[in-house]
Parts: C-alpha cells; sequence; structure tokens
RNA sequence: GGUGAUGUAGCUCAGUCGGUUAGAGCGAUGGAUUCAUAACCCAUAGGUCGGUGGUUCAAUUCCACCCAUCACCA
C-alpha cells in the first residue's frame, strides 16, 4: 500500500547561519524521507526559513536593508547549505509568504470562533526613543543582586540570578540606549488553559507511539496530575514596530512569530500543492489518511507538542501523526564552541572540501530514535568513515572492478544468489528497513557493516588475484567478481538513504537504473556491462579536520551570532550565555587573579538558627548573623552530616554576595563553606570554623 | 531543590524481561596476504558493566541511596 506522508523539519530562523548542529536534524530528516521514497511512498518533505520577529527587523534595520532583503540573502544561503549537503527539501519555503499568512489568519480566526482567543492588558517596558515594546532581552541593566553590568532582562549571566526585566538597575534599552517605561498594551492570547485543550492534550500527547517515552514523560510533567491546570495562556500577539503577519482587525498588533512558524509547514505545502497538483486537504483535514511528521530539536518539543497541536484541533484541522524529537549535538563531548573552532558552520565545513557523505554516514551511525544527545567525536569520525566506507563498503568495487574491465569487457556472469553473504543480506533486509522506518540509524548501520564484513571475508575466500593468474580459471574469476560487485549492489541499495551522492556515482559504474528499495531482492543480469570504476569516495584526512576547526576558530571578542540548536527567539540570549561561558572556559586558565579572587565576599557568620527543612533530603534552613550586613537565610545540604541543633551558634564562613536563588522552600541568600572529597572516598561534609576571636561580619581574605 | 535521562573495554556504542566464559566496530599487538584508496583476512590482549548497600540460590540486569554529566522546571 502507497502511503502519503507529508515531513517537515523545524524551521531555522533566518538571521544566522546553518551549522553542524541544525544538520543533525535535516540529515536524519532527510534520511528517513530518502527511505520511505526508495520504498515507493508517496512522501513530501518541506520546511522553510522562520522569518519574523523583533530581531531580524532590528538585524536588518542595522545593516540598512528592509527586513525583505536580509531574509532573502539568507534563505539563499540556507538553501545553498542544505543542498550541499544532499537535503532534498520538495519544497523550501519562506514563512513570509501569502501562503502562511493565509494559513495563519485561518486559523486565528477559528480559534477566535471557538472561543479560545482573548485579549488582556499587560504592563511592559517601552523604548520611548525607538518607540518600541521591548523584549526581555533587548533591556539590559545592572542585575538586582550583584550588581553586575550590562545584563539581560531576565537573568544575570555574571551571577546567575533570575528576575524580571523591571526588577533590573538602571534598565536601558539595548536598541537605542535610551531609558525604557512601563507602559500597558492590549495583547491576545490563546487560551490554553481552556478545559478543552487541557483534555485534548492529555489524551493526544499519551496517545501509544505518538511521542517518544521520554517526550511523553515530560509533557506530562508540564501538564501535571488531572486535577491540576498548570498550562497558561499564549501570548501570541506583538506591538508594532514588528516583523510579521498584522492580526485581522486589529491594527498595529501582530502575530508572535512563534504563531506563525509551524503554520509555516502548512504554507510550505500549500505552495508546493501549487506547483504539483496535490489536494491540500487531503493532507490536512481532520479524518485525513495520509501522515504528518514534524523532526524537532528538543528544545522545541513546548511548541509542536502543546501549542501546536492544541492550535490545530481547535481550529479543525487534523494533528500531527507523530512528533521526533532529537538531542543536540556535541562536538568531542562538549557543547559546540567558538573558541575551540568547534562551532562548525555547514558553509564552512564544504569550503574546505570535506565530503557531505562522511558526516552523513557519521550522523547516521550515531543517530538513534531518542531524545539522547549525540556527539561528533572528530577522531571516532576520521576512523569510522575510513573504515566503514572506504575500508569495508566501497572496497568491494574496487576490488572486484579490475578484474572485470581487463578481463571481461566488462561483463558481469550470472550472480550466485545461494552464496551466504547474498543470503545474509536477503534475510535482514526486512530488518534493516524497520530500523530505518523507527529511525534507528544506527542499527541500521549496524548490521549492513556487519554484512559488507562478510562480503570482504567472501572476496578473501575465493582469491580472485590468485584465479587472475592461472589460465583456465577465467570462469571462477569471473563468477567470484560478479558475485562480489552484486554484492556491492546490494549494500548500495542499503545505504542510499544515508549516501545518496554515492549512490548515484554507483548506479552510474554499475550502469543501472535509479535503485529502489525492492531491487535489493534481485541481482543483475549475466551479461550485464558495468562502466569503468572511479574512486567513489576519498578518505578523511586529519589534517581537513584540523583545517576545519582552524577555519571556525574565532577570537573570544568576536561576536557570537547564533547559539547551537536554537530558534527564532531564543537566539540572541543563548549565544550571549555561549559566549560567556566560552570566555570564562577558556580564557580564565589555571590561575585566576586576585580580583577575581576577590569578587567573593567571604564573611564570618554566627549561625543563629538551624531547622530541618520539611520535604527536602539534604537542606537544612539556617539564619546567619553577619554582624553590620545583617541576617541572612541559606538553605544548606548538609543535614546528612550535622544535626541542626548542634549548629545553633557556631561560627563559620559564608559567601555573602552569592546571588540570591529561589529554592522551593524559599530564598537562599548565600551559601555556607564546607569540605567535601569529590570523589566520595571519604564521606561526609566538613564545616569551616574561624580561629577564636572572629567576629561575625568580619571579611575573610 | 524537583523532574526526566545518561554513566558497560583506550574510543564510539550494543546488550542483559536476573542465570553457565558480558558483545560489536574502531584503535593496539602478532600473523597472513597483495585484488583493492598501506585497503582486506586470521588471531590475541583490554572491562570487579559509575559507587555503596539491599532483595535473591544467583544482579551488570530489580530496589534504595550516593557520585558525575546533560536537559527541562522552579
Amino acid at each position: 500500500m502507497t502511503r502519503k506522508i507529508l515531513v517537515t523539519s523545524a524551521l531555522p530562523y533566518a538571521n544566522g547561519a546553518i551549522h553542524l548542529g541544525h544538520l543533525v536534524e535535516y540529515i536524519q530528516t532527510d534520511i528517513w524521507v530518502r527511505f520511505q521514497k526508495m520504498r515507493g511512498h508517496q512522501c513530501w518533505y518541506v520546511c522553510a526559513d522562520d522569518t519574523h520577529g523583533t530581531p531580524i527587523m532590528l538585524r536588518a534595520e542595522k545593516e540598512g536593508i528592509t527586513p525583505e532583503a536580509l531574509i532573502g540573502r539568507v534563505h539563499d544561503e540556507h538553501r545553498r547549505d542544505f543542498a550541499g549537503f544532499h537535503v532534498g527539501f520538495d519544497n523550501y519555503y519562506t514563512t513570509h509568504s501569502p501562503e502562511t499568512q493565509a494559513c495563519a489568519n485561518e486559523i486565528y480566526a477559528r480559534l477566535q470562533a471557538a472561543g479560545l482567543i482573548e485579549t488582556r492588558i499587560i504592563e511592559q517596558y517601552y523604548d520611548p526613543l525607538k518607540q518600541m515594546f521591548l523584549p526581555d532581552r533587548f533591556i539590559k541593566g545592572e542585575c538586582p543582586k550583584c550588581g553586575a553590568h550590562d545584563q539581560y532582562g531576565d537573568n544575570c549571566e555574571s551571577c546567575g540570578a533570575a528576575y524580571t526585566a523591571n526588577e533590573l538597575k538602571n534598565p536601558y534599552s539595548a536598541v537605542s540606549g535610551a531609558r525604557p517605561e512601563l507602559r500597558q498594551s492590549e495583547h491576545f492570547f490563546f487560551r490554553l488553559s481552556d478545559p478543552r485543550c487541557q483534555s485534548f492534550l492529555r489524551r493526544w500527547t499519551q496517545a501509544e507511539g505518538r511521542l517518544q517515552h521520554e517526550a511523553a514523560n515530560k509533557l506530562q510533567e508540564w501538564l501535571g496530575n488531572a486535577d491540576e491546570n498548570l498550562l497558561t495562556d499564549w501570548d501570541i500577539s506583538r506591538d508594532a514596530p514588528y516583523f510579521g503577519f498584522e492580526i485581522p482587525g486589529a491594527p498595529g498588533k501582530y502575530f508572535y512569530v512563534w504563531l506563525d512558524a509551524p503554520i509555516g509547514y502548512m504554507g510550505a505545502f500549500r505552495n508546493l500543492c501549487a506547483k504539483e497538483g496535490l489536494d491540500f486537504d487531503e493532507y490536512w483535514q481532520p479524518q485525513s489518511g495520509a501522515e504528518l511528521y514534524h523532526f524537532i530539536g528538543k528544545d522545541i518539543l513546548y511548541f509542536h507538542a502543546l501549542f501546536w497541536p492544541a492550535e490545530l484541533e481547535h481550529a479543525g484541522y487534523r494533528t500531527p501523526t507523530k512528533v521526533f524529537a532529537h538531542g543536540f549535538l556535541t562536538v568531542d563531548g562538549a557543547k559546540m564552541s567558538k573558541s575551540r573552532g568547534t562551532f562548525i558552520t555547514a558553509a564552512s565545513y564544504l569550503a574546505q572540501g570535506l565530503d557531505p557523505e562522511w558526516l552523513r554516514y557519521y550522523y547516521a551511525a550515531k543517530l538513534a530514535g531518542s531524545m539522547e544527545d549525540i556527539d561528533l567525536n572528530l577522531d571516532d569520525f576520521i576512523a569510522r568513515v575510513n573504515s566503514d566506507l572506504v575500508g569495508k563498503f566501497v572496497n568491494i568495487a574496487s576490488r572486484s572492478a579490475g578484474f572485470i574491465a581487463r578481463n571481461f569487457a566488462g561483463r558481469l556472469c550470472t550472480c550466485d544468489e545461494s552464496l551466504p553473504a547474498i543470503q545474509a543480506i536477503r534475510d535482514r533486509r526486512a530488518a534493516i528497513a524497520d530500523h530505518y522506518e523507527a529511525r534507528e540509524f544506527s542499527k541500521a548501520i549496524r548490521e549492513i557493516m556487519a554484512l559488507t564484513d562478510l562480503a570482504n571475508q567472501y572476496v578473501d575466500s575465493v582469491k580472485p588475484w590468485e584465479l587472475a593468474r592461472h589460465p583456465g580459471r577465467e570462469s571462477e574469476l569471473q563468477a567470484a567478481c560478479s558475485n562480489a560487485l552484486n554484492l556491492f549492489r546490494l549494500f548500495v541499495i542499503l545505504l542510499k538513504p544515508v549516501l545518496p551522492a554515492l549512490g548515484a556515482k554507483a548506479e552510474a559504474f554499475l550502469n543501472v537504473a535509479p535503485l529502489v528499495w525492492d531491487d535489493g531482492a534481485t541481482v543483475l543480469a549475466a551479461g550485464h556491462a558495468i562502466n569503468v570504476y572511479h574512486h567513489m569516495l576519498t578518505r578523511v584526512d586529519k589534517k581537513q579536520v584540523d583545517a576545519l576547526l582552524a577555519a571556525n576558530r574565532e577570537s573570544l571578542e568576536a561576536t557570537p551570532q547564533a547559539a547551537p540548536q536554537k530558534h527564532a527567539e531564543h537566539q540572541e540570549k543563548a549565544a550571549a550565555i555561549a559566549s560567556a561561558q566560552a570566555a570564562v572556559a577558556t580564557a580564565a586558565g589555571p590561575h585566576i587573579s586576585i580580583e577575581d579572587f576577590m569578587r567573593v565576599d567571604l564573611r564570618i557568620a554566627r549561625i543563629s538558627e538551624a531547622t530541618r527543612v520539611e520535604g527536602a533530603d539534604k537542606l537544612v534552613r539556617l539564619l546567619l548573623d553577619i554582624g553590620s550586613l545583617g541576617t541572612r537565610q541559606v538553605f544548606a545540604g548538609i543535614k546528612a552530616a550535622y544535626d541542626p541543633a548542634a549548629l545553633v551558634g557556631r561560627l563559620t564562613v559564608m559567601v555573602a554576595n552569592l546571588a540570591p536563588r529561589k529554592m522551593k522552600f524559599g530564598m537562599s541568600e548565600g551559601m555556607i563553606l564546607a569540605a567535601a572529597d569529590s570523589d566520595g572516598q571519604t564521606p561526609g561534609i566538613f564545616l569551616l570554623s574561624p580561629d577564636a576571636g572572629a567576629q561575625p561580619g568580619m571579611r575573610v581574605k
């Protein structure tokens, strides 16, 4: 039965370059789509640039161009990068399109008719100079806790404290530098807290097979128990000026970028329908028999498994068949880092002359159907590609082709289908297909590589190089090489979803039409002529990888452009955090300066009160007297080692300028110092004490 | 602090619904071979399956706690 399948990857934001982290998702999706197409299903793969929002608007302004010009340029870059990695979209569109706008308006109107849209007045910082409302991350100021300058409006990158934008001291607009003022504005909300949404989502998210188990657990956490309503309404509007779609009937109000982003899937597909003569409704009406899959990163599960299905359901559309979330990419076990050069852009990878199929293969060999992060271990990458692809797979063709060309004018003889290696492939084809279907690509690759070992063992056992030296054994030689090349052909079929370009080269060499999955049931006919063999794949040289890292290594002063794996408006803040972390990690070195040390305000403290904390396993609540600085409440994880009653009255040392942290049990306004063996060899926690004479409030230095 | 996940050979990962000697690929070492992009083939060495306790005749596999890493939430 031919399935009708619509597949999407998450929309990359149109203000940054595609990097290796993005590519995990697009390659994963592309492999799956190519597999479905090879199976003969009608499968459409659409994606688009996510083009709206404040960051795009401001970026364009900064460059002195229109937002349309900016997103047009980025669109071309993205298309080129994806094409370079053989990501075969059927349509790569843009959310800034009439189709997306029409879909957004339609969904909005239907939600409104269903009583799920509500307006509410909210208070927000406004930039009087720029004359625009400011999202939190466009407000900077001094951290209310530690006083660090130039901190963003939601948390402090210096001390880690979390707060709201209006707690910032001396706030200023990151856009104009002006002092922002609080103003009221009417916003539109999607009523996710409505009982209809809630009960629908409980049902929808827990449906068997809908989400991965880890994802379903996460959703359960967000939804809470049946008697709780943890969902809050979603603010879907932004005030002008904003680059996006104006809300119908609400002049000066625009759809928030995250509202129209997933609708961009529909827009891209509608655009494809016009080109291909497809029936949009057949895929999107509630009773659709078509399948709909979204491939996403785990960071945007919230949008795709809560907001999006709730919108679709209540706007009278079908909901996704499944949502597939994947993990993040690490490089050599760590987050991608500009200073290490592991923040590798797609364009630089291609520009350095690395083969995109190396990466496709490596990702496939690491990807499973789970949300676990995957690691690009560069040494492993080199070893694996060289050994598996060149040494095992391509080698089968390379070691057989010469004999056929030289001795038999390129003609094959009958393939021995009873060969154990061929039988083994036939036996495993269905299982390998199941692995592809379940996105367990690493399992598929493992099976395929085990089979290539059998093929090489076969060649080794019949020793064509010896047969070639003995006149009269020509037919044996031809049989051996024909069998080997047939084995190679079968591997090409199995690997073609992962290696489309190599597959095309192999098809040209084998002189066959594009191979589909079912071709694995057949062999090449006797007398079939193959073409001259040319190298199909080079080895990875460590020098190339080193050069790639060098090309991507940036000085610490360089401004980061995008953070790994983030979408839309997450980007700017995450980038800032990433660069701050990178700076700390690399700039600090083995020593800190005296200034660094002096930033920590250590004080003698007298424990004036110590009580158990109901519901906490490790915590003791302490009240600390620090002399002229007053008293502080601190939660300390020392319950295992100290009886609270025995602590009262004793002196210890505390960090007095640690950012207060809101805990489940109250504010913790500092930290006391205690020793513990980090290896866990010596159990216990040992509180520090000053020598006699120290008074509460004294500075420790 | 809470929740979820992860922790198995030098590296990357399987696996065990509790049961005789824990697997693969790569890497290492030794051998064989020379058709092939110094590829391939054979063999060997390497792990008290993060730690501690418990349940059991038996735990890497179940339970509890702890440690480390990651994510989300607060």
